[in-house]
Parts: C-alpha cells; sequence; structure tokens
DNA sequence: AATGAATGAGGATTCATTCAT
DNA sequence: GATGAATGAATCCTCATTCAT
C-alpha cells in the first residue's frame, strides 16, 4: 500500500495518456509501459490483462469524475445550482482536457466490446441522469425524465464533437450551449 | 466501376457489417474478406490498404446517409419541414441501424489518428451545420449557428448513447427528442 | 496437393529432428521452422497451432512405423515369422534411429498430457498387442496376452533404454534380446 | 542441513508433485514454490537454479528407491529371494506409485538433455544391473548380464507404460509379469 | 480478376531470475 | 531466512501485406 500503487497508478495515467493521445485503442502494453518508466512485464504484474489495464484507466477517469460532482454537489445550495453543479463538472479543466476526453471517447467504444467496461459506462450514465432528473423534479419541470435525455445526450455530443476536433469548442462556449439547452428547457420554471 | 465493383462493393458493406458487428476497429482484413466471401488478398487487390478499405466503407456510409438528405430535402416545401427532413434522415431505418451505428462511431474514431477519415468526417459535419443553419436563418430566428451546433451536438450524443447501448432508445424515440429540443429552441418563429 | 504437402513435410520432419536431437519437447516453433527452411509463421498456416504440429510428428512416426510392420508381416509366411517380423519392425534402421527414437520418448511423455497424443498412442499400443497376440495364439501358446505385454513391455523398455543411452545398445542386440525373451516365453511351442 | 532444509525438502516434494501430476517437464517455478507453500524467490535461495531443483527432486526419488533396495535386500536370504527383493522395490507402494511413475519418466527425458541428470540415472541403472548380475551369477546362470538387461529393460518398459496409462496395469500386476519372466529365464536353475 | 502460399514485423504474455528489504 | 517488486529475454501467435500463378 506503500510502494506498489505508485507504480500502479503512474501505469494507469500512462495508459490514459497514451490512448488520449495516440487517439486509439490501439496502443502497446509497451509503450504504456514505457510511458510510465516501467517495464511491459509490470504491467501484466499489476494488472494481469491488458483489458485489465484499460478498465482501471476507465475506472479512474470516471472516479475522478465522480468525485468533482460529489464535490461540486455539495458547494450548490439550489436545484438550478445543482444542475448547473452536474453539467459544469463536464467541462471542469480536469476533466475537459484534450487527452482526457479522447480517451473517454475510446473507452465508449472499448465498452462496446468489453462487458466489464460497458458496465463501468452504464453506472455513469445512470448516475448523471438521476442527478439530472432529481434537480429537474424539484424544480418542477414537466417532463423531467426526457430533459435529462437530452441535457446528457447534449454533454456526450459536445464531447464527441471536441474530441474528434479539439479547436472546434472550448471548454467555455460547450458548457455555455449546454446551459443555453437548459435554459429553453426550464426556462419558466427557474 | 461496371461489372467488377461487384466485388469491391461486398468488400466494403462486409468492413461496416464487420466493425459494426464487432463494434471495434480491431478486426483483420482476413475476417472481412470472409464475411464478404472472397479472399484477404482480394481486399489489398480493390483498396491497396487496409486504411483504404476502412475509408472506402466510412465514405459508403457517409454517401448513403448525403444521398437520403438530398432526397428527403427535395420532398420537403418549407424550411421547417426541410429541418425536419435534415433531422429525420439521420433516424431513418436505413442510417439508424445498428451495426451501421457502431460502424459510425468507429469511424469517428479512426478520424482522430487518420487524417483523410477526419476530412471525410468534416465535410459531412460542416454540410449538416449548414443545412441546418441555412433553414434556421429562413425561420429568422435569432442565433442559427448555435443552435445548429446543439441540434448537431444532440443528433451524435443521441447516437453515442444508442451505440453503445441500443436497447436504451429507439430510432422514434430518438428523433423525437432532437424534434422537442427543435421545438424548445425555435419555439416562437415557426 | 503438389506444392503445400512439401513444405508441410518438411516441417514435420524438421519437427521430429528437431525433438529427437534436443531430445525434449522444449524446442521452438522458430528453431522447427529455421530447420526446415521456411519461416515460423508458415509453421502456423499449416498446423495452427504448436501441439498440432507435434501431434502431426508423432503421426509422422506411427505411420512410418506401421507401413513398414504391415509390409513385413506381407512378407513373412509362418506365425513365428511373423511374431519376428513384427518385433523386427521395432528395429529396423528406419524406426530405430538416435533421434526418432529420442523423439518417440518424447512423444510418450507429450501423450501424458495432451488427450490427442495419448489417443495416437494408445491406438499403436493396442495394435502391436493385438499383433503378437494373433500370432501367439497360432503358436498355441498358453497365455497369449500376458506374453504380448512382456515382449511389448520389454521392446519399450529397451528403448526408453537407448534413448537415454544409445551408446548402451545397437538395435541388433536389442532385437536379439526380445527374440531372446521370446524364445524363453514360446520356447516349447515353436 | 538441520532445521532449514524443512523447506528446501518441501521444495524437492513439490517439485515431484508438480511434474508428476503435470506429466511434463514444463512447470514454472512458481507452481512448484506455491504447491510448497512458499514465494519462488526462495526456491532461487535454495537451488540456485531450476535445472538444480529438479536434479534434487529426481536424487530424492532415486535415494528412496535406493534405500528401499538396501533394505529389502537385508531381509533376504537367498539369490533367489534378492533377486525378488531387488525387483519387488520398483515396485513398492512407495514407487510405483502415478505421480512419482510420472516424475521418473520425465527425468528420463531431462537427462537426454542435462548431463547432471544423465550422469545421476546412470548410476541408478548400473547399480540395478550389479545388483541382477550378482544375484543370477550366484544362481549360477549362463548369461547373466543379458538376462539382467532383459529384466531391467522390461521394468523400465513397463513403468513407461503405467507412466502414459496408469490404469493399464497395477503394481501387482506389474511385478509379476518380471518375476514370470524371470522365471522363464532362469527356470531350471533356481 | 482472383487466390493460396509465404513472410516480416510486431505484440501480448510468461517466466526464470535478481535484489532490496 | 524469506519475500515482493521488478525486469530481460524469450516464445507463441497474429496479421497486414506481397507475389507467383
Amino acid at each position: 500500500m506503500s510502494v506498489q500503487p505508485q507504480r500502479r497508478d503512474q501505469l494507469v495515467r500512462a495508459a490514459i495518456l497514451e490512448i488520449g493521445t495516440t487517439g486509439s485503442l490501439d496502443v502497446t502494453v509497451g509503450s504504456i509501459a514505457k510511458r510510465a518508466g516501467v517495464s511491459p512485464a509490470l504491467a501484466f504484474h499489476y494488472f494481469g490483462d491488458k483489458d485489465q489495464l484499460f478498465l482501471a484507466a476507465m475506472r479512474h477517469i470516471l472516479t475522478i469524475y465522480g468525485d468533482e460532482v460529489r464535490a461540486a454537489l455539495k458547494r450548490a445550495s439550489s436545484p438550478r445550482e445543482r444542475l448547473e453543479a452536474v453539467i459544469g463538472t463536464n467541462f471542469s479543466p480536469m476533466n475537459f482536457r484534450q487527452e482526457v476526453i479522447s480517451a473517454w471517447l475510446n473507452f465508449y467504444v472499448m465498452s462496446q466490446s468489453f462487458g466489464p467496461a460497458f458496465r463501468l459506462l452504464n453506472i455513469y450514465h445512470r448516475r448523471l441522469h438521476s442527478n439530472l432528473v432529481h434537480e429537474l423534479k424539484a424544480l418542477g419541470v414537466s417532463d423531467p425524465g426526457a430533459i435529462a435525455t437530452r441535457i446528457a445526450g447534449l454533454i456526450d455530443g459536445l464531447y464527441l464533437r471536441n474530441a474528434i476536433n479539439p479547436r472546434d469548442t472550448t471548454a467555455r462556449s460547450a458548457s455555455a450551449h449546454v446551459l443555453a439547452a437548459l435554459e429553453k428547457e426550464i426556462g419558466e420554471f427557474q
């Protein structure tokens, strides 16, 4: 618990970076290990398997994201603020970074063929949805589920756009778009 | 371009299906060839390269899509109808199919690391955007560019959601969501 | 059936030689391929698998042996001659060669952990046994099954001895030993 | 040599068991160590080398065997009894066990490519041979060397048969076969 | 046009072995 | 004495690709 996790973490971070900068899951364990400054064998020592390493990387991203959401929710004090907190976290400097977004897209793809990744992603989806629905209900809007789906969908779509063309959109403008959409969805109720 | 293309086309279609059903670009030329019922060598004969085959597959999808958009636009007679035509095409039975959507997502990923794919995708993006903007302008809305971005973003996002979890959304409901968003965006102007 | 089998056969022969001279199953596909003058990949092209290559090698040895037994039996005209034919084949120049014997021992070991090899070996065992029993019965000896077991056992034992120490015994002397044992077993009945 | 050897011995025994149950020398130091309940590194600490561990395992088997032969010889009081003692030891419950026989076969293979193992095996062979010859001479048979070779060969052959197919033969029947062969060899002289 | 044979270049994974603690 | 961390060196196997036919 003292020295090992250090290397483990280096590997996870290196995996995210390698996938993110390459823009593809087609990276070798060797290149990840080199980036982490360790031998490829160590990756197997810790994760047993390339898939498990990828999964750990995905979990890492989602954990950071989840922690940030929780922290942001704590700071907010009204439904509206909480909605903005949930949305805003997606565009925070920590999450809305080139390589992270690219890695994230690749993990989406991964979950199409790798069950455990799919399950992980599903948890994130459900949480985001229920977070949104919860606050929308508090606002008293008519169809909170549908609105949540559209907001979440728009977030994902803007991520996707940004993944393939980072220059297209800044975190600021992307965030503004989602908030604008939110405005139009709930206008009268806030 | 007249008789031989039969095999060429089989290969392109097989590539889409193989990528779509596998849910990954990690498919072999061999598996594609087998699906097409030809030898792997023939794929190289026609495309020279795995990348070119993938590119052809991507082009195939976008061509079908483009043709459909054009046809739908022709049938429409008002800006509003044309907007709905453009949106609706994304959810037509031809385009909004499991394997096609999955392949499409993979092509998005591909364009992160493969220039020609990136350019192809960009053309599609620009066309969709300008199509939307054109009609939005005709309606006289205030910020057509921003609205187009959000609508296009939502479409992509719903595609993405559907890619990883086909049961989540039907073409009908996805389409309805985009139209609902449109409604909220342009409400007063229609 | 014209060109390929050539390379296939080269590989099988190379496998036997490599195992035989190394005296171990711990040989690489690469070394076998090099000996055969082909690329390692070709071995996989033809056999799919290292195990299958080994199995083919084993089958090769047993086939040659089986053919020789059959030929020798044809030339013999009395039960006693046929017994000697069956025994003698085990010590023929083709079969009782250093590398073949060593390979043969290794295949015995292989059949301890590889089902298909075990089955192959069993067939050979049963054939040898039934061949011996058949002729012993014709001679009218009292317990043909037991005698066959001892003769077959002695053959195997002498093979084993020769495998680990080729200088110990010549084909001639080994053969003489088995024939002597046979003599003592059936003395009065011939 | 007094207290520590406990772990050493566990490793040797584990090696025999691992090789015996696997039926192959293709076992890892890790699996042996795990079976012994110690860390792989300890195996290197004690033996320095995988080969040395295997050699120690082989020596262990041969030592047990040798001790038993000596003990059995002590109990016997006539040449004939001593012959039977020597033969019988090979089929004693301690030696004629599934995993021991299998390990033994693997050590035979090992001695084909590993000098020290070869030497060890040779010592055993020479001892068995001279033991047999000594008693056969005492009986006054005509060609004691040849008979010893055949008896020893048959023993090895039956071991071999049992190694690959334990159900084929019991210790009892195998032993009976060797004694029967002995009978036929020396019948008149006993 | 079409294919099977053939290969070079990896890449995941394993494992004997070392070493600091 | 005993171990977990760490690695270098294989090795099997895959696959894009070429080429002769």
